[in-house]
DNA sequence: GGCGCGGGTGCAGACGATTGCGGAAGACTG
DNA sequence: CAGTCTTCCGCAATCGTCTGCACCCGCGCC
């Protein structure tokens, strides 16, 4: 089953019959007929082109790699669904990569890719202070981000507007009379970190509140464990905070096991709000307050713009944000009364 | 960069560069000091051979399909992950494609897959009773079977032992004082549902427990809502049940809001059992008891599997199943005092 | 010394599709 | 009616690698 087969059925020569086959339909380089011709016998046959064949000649595998940190990221799931999807559409398929955040694995991963010949990359890898996000010699290969984004904006990325985020959330805390709000920032290195950090000053800002040393402590992973460590730390330099900001949601989680460890209740003691509304912090008790974005959306978009790029090689970076919301859980609760929001006069102060 | 290059660094033909780069040592097509010659070049030039034109020539294309239904279920990331990282050891990769249970659309990625020329299948879709798990013409292509198996066998597959893994979870309750215990069993048509029904059928007996017709209910598939669906039935047509195991976490998650609804603690009221241990379910209110078996080994063991076949076609069809345990949380506890248990006499009757 | 044998290489033809080039018609103009 | 242009199609090369076949050469044996 080969395209001489259907050139054979078709009476024409295995040129004609590409060519026809592969006719952007208009462009006179082949006679309607003959391609109505070949296409019926394409049909009649079931012929489906070798895409080995053609990737050889035209020296395009149709194969993107998507590389992402860790697969069991709840995070990245919807987004390869979305990456995968739309690249479907585009006729590409994804070839996928975990490098578990380990540069030397990545480097490592990237050069498989290149020998597999991928047409593109979709990396969701990226670290501030590389500034070779793909490597030396990569520059020929098109590169789209997704999640995290360049620092200095020089490559088409899509991500979640990680500071209009977390100012939704302060705005929300703020509503609810908190006025002693933390920070559990993110890893500066990343886009993601660094631009939630940046969202709390300026909504806290907005807000008329003041962010002092105390108020914030940077996790070195967005992990549980250290989402721990740093709440432990902020209770402990700042024990009256009524509302924790977390720059993700397994920071998040690591805040609730500090406020259980320290005999305080959530949201009655402490509110919590996360970032990304992974799978299921609906479920946990309490349902988490967190800011959401989209993203399957996220995976489709940055797709998009790796086939842009694909059709159109020169075609201007662009940038993508994609808008937050906040989803209002149980996790997020009025200020305790004693706290020092100005909301309210005195009322009973808490016993610690 | 190509083999030519290297039989001219060499000073030999193209064809004895491509004989010396791919012998299996010692088998004396080439000389010893021809080989030595070769690599020395190919090192030096940092030859990678090109896969593509490898393929069109050998008709393979060291590509592996991973078809599963939706990479959302947590479930899935870890066993992708194992697969991805010793098919990565063999020299191979991965194509993924969702399915999202749906038949159609599953046979339209399978001859994507065809077309695409993989070497080989690794489905975690199979149902009972769709006797070509693969589709019509799919038995040139090796085929191995991930977490659900074939009805009789007759397929390579790697699954948890489910009969085993509730029969733990069964006699867990039973040491509890559980005498009432009801199953939220998966849909029947795949064998892990019918396994865990199975599995449970048998556990009850070796406690020397009757199942009723009342004490089981099969949901149609693996959702929360079905899981609500189930245990509300459940709680409707056995209001003395004292615990429930579910085929599944997710059914497991719909259990907790039926009790919820009902007005029951859990597990002062009502204990839960699920299956899997999925991601996450730790830090659930309250923490899941589940049956736990490693996923990524699963992933890796399916992938060993179909390497096998690649090597050597004919080798017999191993079915692999993994051993289980119970991880014993909070959703767990002692028979409420007044169920109809053995283990003690009448004490408080609750109200309901 | 001639012949046979076998290990080691070179030659060239696939694999299946794409594409520059040129040629053969047909259309159209002067 | 001749010449030019356009349209459509065939020819053959090409992508990089593998592999059946033949060849060459050296060695051993009769």
């Amino acid at each position: 089953m080969t395209l001489a087969d259907v050139a054979r059925l078709a009476g024409v020569h295995p040129a004609t019959a590409s060519r026809a086959l592969n006719q952007v339909d208009g462009s006179g380089l082949v006679s309607p007929a003959t391609v109505a011709r070949v296409t019926a016998a394409a049909n009649r046959l079931g012929y489906r082109p070798n895409p080995v064949a053609r990737s050889l000649r035209t020296r395009r595998s149709h194969t993107v790699g998507v590389v992402i940190p860790d697969l069991a990221n709840p995070l990245f799931p919807p987004v390869i669904r979305g990456i995968e999807d739309r690249l479907a559409e585009g006729g590409y398929v994804a070839l996928l990569a975990n490098t578990d955040d380990d540069p030397a694995r990545e480097r490592q991963l990237l050069e498989r890719m290149r020998e597999r010949h991928v047409d593109g990359l979709v990396l969701a890898t990226v670290r501030r202070g590389t500034p070779e996000p793909a490597g030396p010699g990569e520059e020929d290969l098109p590169v789209v981000l997704v999640n995290r984004v360049a620092e200095d904006r020089a490559l088409p990325a899509v991500a979640a507007d990680d500071v209009s985020g977390i100012r939704l959330a302060v705005a929300h805390l703020v509503s609810l009379g908190h006025r002693r709000i933390g920070h559990v920032a993110g890893p500066q290195d990343l886009s993601t970190g660094a631009g939630r950090l940046r969202g709390f000053r300026l909504g806290m800002a907005e807000q008329g509140l003041e962010v002092g040393p105390t108020d914030v402590v940077v996790a070195e992973r967005y992990q549980v464990a250290e989402g721990l460590r740093c709440a432990r730390q902020l209770l402990a330099q700042r024990p009256r905070v009524t509302a924790i900001v977390a720059a993700n949601d397994m920071l998040a989680l690591g805040c609730y096991r500090a406020l259980a460890e320290a005999g305080l209740a959530c949201p009655q003691d402490c509110s919590v709000v996360g970032f990304n509304d992974m799978p299921f912090v609906d479920q946990l008790s309490p349902p988490l307050t967190s800011v959401r974005f989209d993203h399957y959306a996220m995976g489709r978009e940055a797709a998009q713009l790796i086939l842009e790029r694909l059709a159109t090689p020169g075609c201007p970076t662009k940038v993508v944000y994609l808008p937050p919301e906040l989803v209002v859980r149980a996790s997020t609760g009025p200020a305790p009364r004693g706290g020092l929001g100005a909301g309210g006069g005195g009322g009973r102060r808490r016993a610690d």
